[in-house]
DNA sequence: CTCATATTTCGATAGATTTAAATCTATAGT
DNA sequence: ACTATAGATTTAAATCTATCGAAATATGAG
């Protein structure tokens, strides 16, 4: 058995999550970054930024994102490497 | 970085695939069966045959499955055990 | 030709993505 | 405290895309 009848809903989660351009190179932009604010993941992807508030409520709602910190009125969001590890195999250095 | 550039496509198609219920089932059973065919499938999961037809095109295009063989008019489908462990951290026992 | 298996086409429906505009939240200045 | 500003999110509407299934079309066996 690949996936647990009970993970099945989150696995799907987390994989339509992945499923998109977008939200993929989020993923990859964290995992080199430690931890991000919106407006420096908006520069860096050129995204507007109610499109990328949507695509990460989608990666925090999934578990791949926490917000790992505000400072004033700067959030700032990380991967969850644990949740990352469990549904992806491709190494994250 | 957990993606190349080169296989961001890739890795976006893997995972949108992997990210729908059904087909999720699908790999799901046939990492459990070395081999099914179309009406094995169907009934066991119970999808119309249109439907299965267009989840397998899917999961076709993007590598998960492969055609295993051809008996008469049956069609053998298995799971790509390489392009599932490439993409995916879950235990294939 | 006929039957069984599988795939494709096409239309309807549902769901996802994007963006502007409005709203929220925290800080700084007066 | 009030206002202004910056960062972020939410709402709402338009657009785009995916899914499903009936019907039509292949394909192979007998």
């Amino acid at each position: 058995m690949l996936i647990e009848p009970s993970s099945h809903k989150e696995a799907v989660k987390v994989y339509k999550a992945l499923g998109e351009p977008s939200r993929l190179s989020i993923i990859n932009l964290l995992c080199q970054h430690k931890e991000l604010s919106c407006t420096e993941i908006e520069q860096r992807l050129d995204f507007k930024g109610s499109t990328l508030s949507h695509h990460l409520k989608q990666l925090l709602d999934c578990g791949l994102l926490d917000l790992s910190r505000k400072e004033g009125t700067y959030h700032f969001y990380e991967v969850n490497k644990d949740m990352l590890k469990r549904y992806v195999a491709l190494t994250v250095e």
